[in-house]
DNA sequence: GATGAATGAGCATTCATTCAT
DNA sequence: TATGAATGAATGCTCATTCAT
């Protein structure tokens, strides 16, 4: 399979490394997709950011279409590893949460490709996730954590008890999600940068306020 | 409907009628665009939707972009009129903020379009909206209408103090806008239709009451 | 018929002056076809240039290659009426022979939309001037001058007898014309500006000495 | 023959043989382009004469006027090698004049596609020569054998000493350029077929004579 | 006589993909 | 494993020309 994590150095000498290859060209793909979107992206450029003959992309992916699900796979793969390391079991409900809700705006400030392709990928209304047996069994361990602490904190008194985790989810990610997706646009429609780094720290608290406060029993 | 380009006599059956041809164009190309992307959108199938000659694309706008330009507007121009018909003058603050909580969902539920366009231009960095004078000078009443509703909640002390407008204008965004751009994405990776009628109801209903337990004080 | 010369003013005042906007027509078009060549030139340029709606191009010249080969017969009917006003009668034959080498000359000097013209249609293996009634009626009294002119001189001792007129036409065309026609090769090639008025005026010597001491018996 | 492109192996047959395709397309490049001019040739044609594909002459040259460059610098560099094989140490300057004379003649006659591109230089105002240090570099050896000829012929008294290198070459080649440049028009002009073989010899006769008679003292 | 609207065919250029080595 | 050569099918755009008023 092929790996979503550049191999620095492969066990072997090998001059050829298959695999090393491979997670440089993924790597290309990622910045290509993100930038451009799929029908905008090039195959051209990818093999030429990774340093490889095209025909390369071809034999190892098949096409352009077998390339941006590798990406894709590729992104996940990424997050949920991160999502993996969280750990909140020491945590009280409210810390927990308001972790969990720093991750997932963290994540999305540090990974703007992520959001690119999330984005092409629902233009393209999900068909490459459903046809990716390896992302549908991709799970996320964030929702049960979420899942975990929400109860956690309602046993306790802490959260309110009427909202379910999948509402949660997609609210919490949602506070974030939209100010880095649309960032740009924001911006300029408000004419004040919401890129900056000020921008982003008071962006940071406010919503981690928002979804604690939302929250409150 | 809000056309951008008012239709000289709507009377006429519409040939040879330079206002209504480019209407069509405009309309065909939102249709386009939001479906495709920038660079995965085709002027043939834009003239062919639009039952035009290619040329006229190129004579009317001068480019893909000149058209995706104005395509950009129209979105635009219609939600800025749709919010100009907001009246909640003689609503209390709460029931204000809840109004506008619930246009900002239903506007977004009914045009898909608007998401696409918008995702495109954020991938482009909003240089069109930058370059364009015509949206740069379109200002938003939303979020005149947010600012005034929250002071006077704040100063009959139903919402807390603490938020700006700003903020909490993108988070109430944000947590219809993500449900709705990554609707495919979420379903596909829970394994859950959140496109059906009654997830959408229900989430309707979360994201009022999200919003507005977040402003209590 | 349209006339090649544009008049200034017809004799009644009518706005629409049929004649006049035929003249600007073609004024227009000689200019874009001499700059651009026949396949290079832009029907929608010369309008433009005219100040007239394109589709008059079309009312009057039926085609592009309509205009093309007024246009073309403009030009040639212009040389022969200046020719006309040559008089060489009263003059010697070496004087004759000066101003016959000098017209020539001046008169490619000062339009280079000719030489633009016949370089085109040369390409096009003279196509128009062999289907124009008007052009291949249109006798070159040059030629006619020249013919007579070099058997005076021959009769008088003045110049060899050897020489046929239109071999001689040939040379004397040649020399000015290629100076004329290859003049940006030439500077170019030659690293030197054969457009100056010095290099013109220096020319113009050197082409009269050239062709009267080649005649030298 | 003068091929501007060595190939590297002309025993294979030519086929995924980088050079000769690009001498071929080169080839057929003069062909369109002489024949049509830059503006009317079609790029279609030019890879179809060359029987390769149509997306080969972007992957070597670029754009079409990529290609026209190189035709042109082709053209130019195969006249200065012929040009270079003239011998003319051990000749009189009478006869070595006489074989310049006649070298211009005989060149222009075998090149039609010479002439033509210059036409078209020239109504780019040599843009593509002022654009190409291959071609500004190109020096002219005729021009120099020219000045030498020139000058043993005025040291021995058979040749006039007040004619510059410059004025005479553009001379003797204007006296057959215009000749061949014009051939078509000047032939439908006066009637009579000057592109037979009896035309072309007396016209080479003609200009030998004429350009030597024209240098005498 | 004059104009703006509209068209069909074509054209330079691009791009994912395959071939041959 | 890896590469350069080559291709077919678009794709954005242009242009001469015709239609309708």
């Amino acid at each position: 399979m092929a790996s979503p994590v550049p191999r620095k150095s492969s066990s072997s000498p090998a001059r050829r490394d298959a695999a090393a290859t491979q997670a440089i060209l993924i790597q290309a793909a990622i910045s290509e997709f993100s930038r451009n979107g799929f029908a905008g992206a090039r195959v051209d450029e990818i093999a030429r950011t990774a340093g490889v003959n095209k025909q390369l992309v071809y034999h190892y992916f098949n096409s352009k279409q077998g390339l941006y699900l590798v990406a894709l796979e590729s992104v996940y793969a990424e997050i949920r590893e991160k999502e993996k390391h969280l750990s909140l079991e020491a945590l009280e409900p409210l810390e927990a949460m308001s972790q969990l809700v720093a991750f997932s705006f963290d994540y999305l400030a540090a990974h703007p490709e992520f959001i690119a392709l999330l984005s092409d990928e629902n233009r393209n209304r999900a068909s490459h996730i459903l046809e990716s047996r390896v992302l549908r069994k991709m799970h996320s361990p964030f929702i049960d954590m979420l899942d975990a602490t929400l109860k956690q904190g309602v046993a306790r008194g802490v959260f309110r008890d009427d909202i379910d985790a999948l509402n949660l989810y997609i609210s919490i990610a949602g506070i974030s999600y939209f100010f880095f997706s649309n960032n740009h646009t924001l911006s300029a429609i408000f004419g004040k940068s919401l890129g900056s780094r000020a921008a982003l720290a008071q962006r940071r608290r406010h919503v981690i306020d928002f979804a604690l406060n939302a929250l409150r029993p």
